[in-house]
DNA sequence: GTGGTCTAGACCACA
DNA sequence: GTGGTCTAGACCACA
């Protein structure tokens, strides 16, 4: 269904809260789609429905989904939000790992250097 | 002694080899020079040694110090390359946020911007 | 149940490894097999839970096993890596023992046919 | 004096136990030369006199070594047999890194294409 | 005294 | 129940 592999080493409910954004955000998830219950999806993936209800709770958290008492849940309705919020966690993380790597000595040409290699790779692809 | 704060909701064995790894890098210990005893620095701490023994064992592990028997545990002889470590893992740690803010639509331009930003203030200070 | 004998001068958390290593890459353990919770196979073999749990940090931090959190341990799904590292290693191995026999002069054909002797011995086995 | 640099891991007993037998197998030390006291060689290389008596107790073990009471220690008067136990005791190691790396698949073609490598690095140098 | 190993047992997050 | 962390404390080799 979900296409989820639980052989990671994170806890199965991070897992789920980032695959299921990440659905969001590829769009393989629409706007004000309905989720799949908790019940059903633990039976789909053979997990415990704990952990499913888990995992949507960040999800409504970080306003991934939110839900309607008695109908269930439902993607959110600004999906742009989602991406926004996620694009400025990804740029404070490089921000530290670049604070880092100027602790360590590396100049401002190297960090671009790899960046603008990182671009190219996945340019093409 | 070592400033170690242990609020953290990081594993204490890890707050410390982290704490150790970066004094090494900044140059606040010296290749060579002699580490505290388990004992002392789980005194110190007020921690258990076995605590301290994990993190001098990590410690150990990735090259930060070594230790002669019966005698006690050492700085590296050759920080260079726990440096040259650490750069390479900074770098593939960009590497994957990067990628990550590709798939969020995020220009090169901008990624670009932000790293000169962040080279921008830490130069000043 | 893993037949292991701890009748010997090396740690039991050494042992262990080495031991379920071996059973990996020989297939005895089968890639995403479990292997026995901490506790099982500490009461098992009549060790401490810690000296287990030290063993199984051992073989993650090496790449034979990996955790599932609240579901348990497992043979990695890439034994043919851990075969390479072990490869690697023997040969490096090898190579200094080699450079040993050199120094004491030992010729190239001396140590080729010794080499040759044990492939015999191992061939028939 | 000895140069023997006490930064390694190994116990300084084995380090010094194994650095004598080589300069006696390198010819840095003659047969029937004296060695110094243990008194002396304690002090040069500021160590416990425990443990250099440790280590000539090792090396008249394996008879690297004699001593004549109230005269002193001396190189063995017979080098070559002690060489003679290096080289058997090389071949061995070698064996058993063979065997090793033939339970991983390693084919004969590629164990002797190592240590012909080795033989020619070693030999230009 | 110093590190290395091990036992005994508690508590926590995760499922 | 399962792994992860930590405390408390013993014993050993090495120096």
């Amino acid at each position: 269904m979900f296409g989820i592999s639980l052989n990671n080493r994170l806890p199965i409910h991070e897992q789920l809260t980032e695959k299921i954004t990440d659905m969001v955000l590829t769009g393989a998830l629409e706007e004000n789609e309905p989720l799949p219950s908790v019940r059903e999806l633990a039976a789909d993936l053979g997990v415990n429905p704990n952990t499913i209800q888990r995992a949507y709770g960040e999800l409504e958290r970080i306003g991934v989904t939110y839900s309607v008492s008695g109908k269930g849940r439902f993607v959110t309705d600004d999906i742009e939000a989602v991406r926004r919020v996620k694009v400025s966690e990804g740029i404070k993380n490089i921000g530290k790992e670049v604070k880092e790597l100027i602790k360590l000595g590396v100049s401002y040409t190297e960090v671009i250097e790899e960046v603008r290699k990182i671009y190219d790779r996945e340019a093409k692809s």
